[in-house]
Formats: C-alpha cells, structure tokens, sequence
DNA sequence: GTTGAAATTAGTACGAA
DNA sequence: TTCGTACTAATTTCAAC
C-alpha cells in the first residue's frame, strides 16, 4: 500500500508546474494549509477559517480530493509511543536493471516508512523504524540483504528528529522573504505571492556542490 | 512550529519503552491503525470499525490525543499538485557547540520539510521542497551557508519517491513474519503478536556496517 | 458564490452490566 | 472498564437568492 508513482516517466520530476487539472489559487492554498494543520476541522470551520462560504468550502474541498491534491487525511503519532522508538536511514546501492524488482520487493516491507530515488553515492534512501537496533540489524542484513537487487546498503542512525511538518506549501516561503534568501528575477518566476509556482529550471547549478550519480564523494567541502 | 523535542536529553533515542503514561493494547493499536489511513473518520464509524462501542471510542480517542501519542491530524497532499515538486536532501556537518543555533535557524526555514540529527559521515540531514532547482541552490548556498553552525553541506535530490507511509505501527510488523526475517529469541523480546516492544538495544552491532559520527566513509560495500 | 432552513449525524452524559 | 441509550449540539445537504 501506499505506493507513489509520481516523477514517473522522465527521470527527474523537473517539471514542477501546477495544475494539472485544477489551478490552485490562493484560497485552495490557504485550505490546504489549515488542513494540514488540522486535518479534521468540519468543512464548516474550514470555511469560516478561510473566510469563504460553506457551500464553497465543500466544493473546494471536494475537488481538491477528488483532483488528487489531497491525497489522504492521517494522523501524526508519537512513534517513541507507539513502541517504535528507533529510526534509520538506509542508503542503498540497487544493481542496473533490477529496480522493477527492488520496488515490488519494498511495497512488501511494512515496517519502510520512506523510500526516495535519489541522485549521489547510492541510488535510494530508505527509512525504517523499529522497536529497538537489533530490529534494524536484522532488517539490512536479513531482508535487504536478500534482494538481488540490493547490490549494498550503508545504515545510518537518526539521534534525533528535530523537526517533522506534515508537508510544505508554496505559501509557506512569503513568510520569510528578504531574510538571506533574496529572490533573484533570473529563472525561478515564483513571485507572485499567492500562486505563482512555475519552472524555471536546470540553469544555476554551477555553484552547487552536485554529487553525480553513484560516482564517490570527492572531498567537497563548503558550499562557495 | 512543529518543532520536535522528542529523543531530546540523552543522545540516541535508545529506550524504545512504551507507554510513558498510557499503555497501549491491541485496540489502541487498531484505532492508530484505522486513524492512519482515514484520519477524518468519525468516532462512530472507527468504534463500528475497531468493533468496540461509541462511548469506548470516544475515551480511547480522547486518551490517545491527551496522551501525546497522536501528534495531530493532517492532510497528505500531493507537492507536485501544490506547486512544490523538486525534493531535495542536503546533508550537513554542523560546527561543534553550535547546535542550539542550528536549530532555532532551522526553525525559521518554513520549506524544510524535515530535519534528523544523525550518525555517519553528516551530522543532520534536512529535507527540503522546492519549486524548482533553482530555489534548491538558492536555499543551500545562500540560506543555509549563512548559518554560522553550518560548517559544510552536501546535497542531493530525490528523482522519485517511491513510497511513503503516514506512519509506521508496531502491528504492522505481524504481516511479514516468516519471510526472510526469523525472529531470532535474542535481545529483542517483541514476540507478543499484539503490543510487545521491548528495548533490549545495543547488542548485535558486531556485524552492521556502522558509519561513526563525522569520520568519514571507508571502502565499505556489503552488509555481511 | 452566498445565505438560510431541514435532515442527518456527531458528541455528551448518564445508568447498567 | 465497557456498553447502551437518551439528550444536546453540531454538521452536512439542499434549497432559493
């Protein structure tokens, strides 16, 4: 369950455009950030929040999850709690041509919270969470270890999760503009403060300390 | 906001004890359970589905919720959709006895997604949504290089997210037994099939291809 | 896109098992 | 503790504006 077939096709997911299907204007956003907050608000507090009709908040609300914009409303648990106290992130090396394979084996594993396709040294990171270390040995060495698409894994623990949000909002950034973070009018068009989002993308990369694909890590170093 | 305190004193999270105040049986587990993929059941329809009654529903909601153990509520969205498609992971090496600024820097970020202190070569790893590339760089050289506790970065961007769960429960676990994990009768005594969590940690590290804080990665290849 | 009124459902409080 | 029922308050739906 729980499978994302996003960024499917080219690989990259670089076309960052907004609706497809429904333009999201400034009041589906402000929607979907109370939500975020609260996810089980009556759509009447939900309006009434927002500063729009019921009528209208039930049809917003309808189509952003019919749209898909909403994928689902979950509860956020204490982990430590719930007696799986202990976190890890484990990058893994997947042998060329076996990723059909290393997906279907993942969907199968319960106890995966996040799995993400990623460019540098490894070619995915995974993250498990388990009751105690032992179940995390047993996990990478056990279970991992016996998927021959697992050509080899690196486990690193988290120590502490310092901040978690349920998820990110275009409008979130309004909030700290002009603090370090100047928005240069090059390519990023993204200053419209309510709902421009467009791409503008792939040209500055000059600067950053990139890491190509599964090639070693250089001794880079600072980020000038 | 949403700024997590957990696995705060100590440094490592290792006591994975459950029930500091409430300890949860297999019907809480089952409402967690129910609550994870509808959060915006009502309470009649998670007592019809748990098979407990209204009232008892509503006590054990209500306990779940003062207890800490469900966090909030919130709606999972599709970034793609919101406008926010580029992820990116930046790793970062923070300067010794700068952690506290780190964190309340971090705090102010609203586009971090989320933030883990971690062992091996970094010493956090944040996780940013982004429009597009640009504002990835943009964030990293010119927000983050900024904070004086960020000694170094390192980033990477994730192509495709394979999977993501809201949260990961102990019950989930019971559905894979048997298959390429043997539960060995060693230090982890979570054999009781409905809420067993031990901690028994720190034992069977021998054969982990450990990464040490912040010493940098050997020629390290295979899990066995 | 908004307001208002009816029908349904949710939430609360109690006593009994 | 948990269950069942009655009571109260709120939400959703549907209508007209």
């Amino acid at each position: 369950m729980t499978e994302m077939s996003s960024n499917s096709g080219s690989g990259g997911g670089a076309t960052g455009r907004i609706g497809i299907g429904l333009e999201l204007d400034a009041t589906h956003l402000k929607i979907l950030e109370v939500l975020r907050d609260n996810g089980r608000v009556s759509v009447s507090a939900l309006a009434e929040r927002v500063g729009i009709s019921r009528a209208n908040a039930y049809t917003r609300f309808e189509a952003l999850r019919a749209d898909g914009v909403i994928r689902r409303f979950t509860a956020e648990i204490d982990h430590q709690r719930a007696g799986l106290g202990i976190v890890a992130l484990i990058f893994v090396t997947v042998r060329q041509q076996m990723w059909r394979q290393f997906r279907a084996q993942l969907a199968q594993m319960p106890e995966v919270e996040y799995c993400a396709i990623t460019t540098g040294q490894h070619d995915a990171m995974i993250q498990v969470r388990m009751a105690d270390v032992a179940e995390v040995h047993a996990m990478v060495t056990e279970r991992l270890a016996n998927i021959p698409a697992v050509k080899a894994t690196e486990t690193v623990f988290i120590l502490d999760e310092v901040l978690r949000r349920p998820y990110v909002l275009p409008s979130d950034r309004e909030r700290d503009r002009g603090r370090g973070a100047p928005r240069r009018p090059g390519p990023s068009p993204s200053s419209d403060p309510e709902q421009g989002q467009g791409q503008g993308q792939g040209l500055p990369l000059g600067k950053m300390r990139f890491v190509g694909a599964a090639e070693g890590r250089a001794a880079l170093r600072d980020a000038t």
